[in-house]
DNA sequence: GCTGGCGTTGACGTCCGGGGGAAGGTTTAC
DNA sequence: GTAAACCTTCCCCCGGACGTCAACGCCAGC
């Protein structure tokens, strides 16, 4: 399979294969003729890296997964490495959450606050209307 | 007050200060020799977008609160600009969080079932021993 | 009158990852 | 025969918020 098909089947651009293949992740043999010639193994591995930026993975991060499954391993995460990736990622996230968490509680605490200020004033500046005056 | 003065006030820098009045964000009056001037009004801008800033707000996100305090309001979010901003970064940050929990969710997902592989497989090819070979 | 510290402007660098895009040349496919 | 796909190399870009010079002006103290 040459780059162009397995970027298609991965849904990818054969710009981002080279460029995998320039971090020395997903290595390509050659064909006579020079192409970059793949299998259904690269295929694999790709879609294990595609799987993993879905989950906010960086490339440098899906390396061990992709090092695991090249060793022949059944599943990009049967190895030691990659628990270890998934563990500190989990630490990150929750980290990231929490932090969003509490700026977003500073904001609806400011926002709040203005809102009452906001209403507080438009009731003293303009004072309830006496009931005569609705209608 | 003079630039390098009022960037120690509020705990940052001059180059900062040369970019908001670049960005038109916080000009400054000039005095007689070229030097910017600063006044007590100015350190309250400023502190205001560097708390806008510490609760994840982009310098462009502070600029109605900014003009709401120039414009003479007692607070940067005296105005209805300022409100809508803060509702659209409670969305944002909502949306955020949602996303990362999300991705969290999924790569706990993984992470517990590849440990279970893990344990599967080391209890498939290393049969629990003997109750005599104990010890 | 000299040194040091502040100020000025402008231009360019940085960080970060993940590629995009074009130039210029082969090879393959129909 | 020509269009599509491939090759390499190179620079570019995105955003955001500044950092980092360079080369100069202004002012206080000694």
């Amino acid at each position: 399979m040459r780059i162009g098909e397995l970027a298609e089947r991965a849904g990818t651009t054969t710009r981002a294969l080279r460029y995998y293949e320039q971090l020395g992740l997903l290595p390509a043999r050659r064909a006579g003729n020079g192409y970059r010639a793949y299998d259904e193994g690269d295929l694999r591995l790709l879609r294990e890296i595609r799987m993993l930026q879905d989950f906010g993975f960086g490339l440098e991060e899906t390396r061990p997964f992709v090092e695991c499954l090249r060793a022949g391993h059944p599943e990009g995460d049967s190895c030691p490495a990659s628990l270890e990736v998934y563990e500190r990622k989990l630490a990150e996230l929750d980290d990231c959450i929490a932090r969003l968490q509490d700026a977003r509680a500073r904001v609806a605490g400011q926002f709040e606050r203005a809102v009452r200020a906001r209403d507080d004033l438009a009731a003293s500046e303009q004072p309830p209307l006496c009931e005569l005056a609705k209608e």
